[in-house]
DNA sequence: ACAATAATTTAGGCATCACTAAATTTATAA
DNA sequence: TTATAAATTTAGTGATGCCTAAATTATTGT
């Protein structure tokens, strides 16, 4: 098999696209640009490119947003991959904390070799998520299903576990550690406000009850108990 | 003070200038590019850049090599500090033997952050030497001293203790490990051949005499007794 | 339906850093 | 010294991947 050499700069055009289409929708040449940092005029002229090498890294049509193609995901999966997993290893091996990691993960992950991600993947004992509570893909690329679901979706009265906390934003990743919403604390919904979508929630091991914005409760998962 | 960017092909540059002009003479443009893998009208080009940017990194006269200026070095000086804090690091922490570290070092060299330097020193006790016995550099950017001379330099009957191994390429080091001739091992000069440098070494704890060519006595360091 | 607005694409440029080919300078040896 | 070889530099190119400005297409409110 030949490899290929993917640039920093498509892999993470990769990474981006994967997160953004895991909805099921298309990803908008918006919606990448604002992700990626760069202007949507360089989107469009990227995106085209992987659209026409080939193999083909993703499916494009003009004004309808992008989508990966297999081999432009399994390549996504192994730029997933290799962040999670040194987000994992930086916590876990040398002290970083989970609001830490990420932008040191965002420039490991393009130049760690296959030996070094095995390598780090036995040290943890191939985790299958990382400290934010996000699924690993294995090494075989294929990513661990994860049932959360938005923290957005309880209603008043039910419990949940904290799964996943889908946010990179060092000061609301320390804000949410403060209120103890960290993946695997239970929580219960005590009531949600119709309109402005803010939510009371009784955190286990805390006296008060925690009240969250939406800003929050989009970026926290969990699973239904 | 400013953060400047260097690009990573900056930063090869001025790696490989350090350790080319660390006899005191200036590195030629040919001895650059075949250490940086590039055709040698590349190397006249980045130079002039880098002798021409504010602040200057390099001293430049054509036709005549380059060395750093001050500002220069420093750069070079942290590069290097990466690179063998790394390097220490892959053997430490992740079980990487010293002829599997040279690669990956290169990589991530460029990657890490000053907070990622400063853990791993830190959790390895601010090592002094790398694995092949190379001094690193301390957070300051000073050299540790380092006495050895070349083994080619030592005459019949003396001994001397291996210092440093001057050498990346995995098969020698492979080799030299299988003779012994890592860092801290004592050794003995049995026989010099005067013309083609044919050297016998009694090496410590080991029965046979060994018998190196110049290819190898060029590149191991030793400290005599 | 139609103007106003938002989203997207096209076109043209620029910086970086490599390359080849040709010209030039320096070193070597008869 | 002078021819030849080796080293180096210059000049011109190409790939990557970003940018801005202008043009185009899609969406939305009335």
């Amino acid at each position: 098999m030949l490899k290929k050499h993917l640039t920093d700069s498509i892999q993470d055009y990769l990474k981006h696209i994967y997160e953004l289409t895991e909805n099921g929708e298309p990803a908008s040449t918006n919606d990448l640009a604002a992700r990626l940092g760069v202007k949507p005029a360089s989107v469009t002229g990227m995106v085209q490119k992987l659209a026409s090498i080939e193999p083909a890294l993703v499916v494009y049509h003009k004004h309808q947003g992008v989508t990966l193609t297999h081999v432009g995901e399994q390549d996504a999966l192994e730029v997933v991959r290799h962040h999670r997993l040194l987000e994992s290893w930086l916590v876990k091996s040398l002290g970083y904390r989970w609001d830490e990691v990420h932008e040191e993960a965002c420039r490991l992950e393009h130049v760690i070799s296959e030996d070094f991600e095995a390598r780090i993947a036995a040290a943890m004992g191939y985790p299958l998520r990382d400290p934010h509570g996000e699924p690993i893909p294995t090494a075989d690329l294929v990513m661990p299903a994860d049932e959360s679901v938005p923290l957005t979706s309880i209603k008043a009265g039910q419990e949940a576990v904290v799964r996943r906390v889908h946010a990179q934003d060092a000061s609301l990743l320390r804000h949410l550690e403060g209120l103890g919403l960290i993946p695997g604390t239970q929580i219960k919904a005590l009531e949600v406000s119709p309109y402005d979508q803010v939510m009371h929630l009784q955190v286990k091991r805390r006296r008060e009850a925690v009240v969250l914005g939406s800003a929050v409760t989009n970026r926290v998962f969990v699973e239904i108990l």
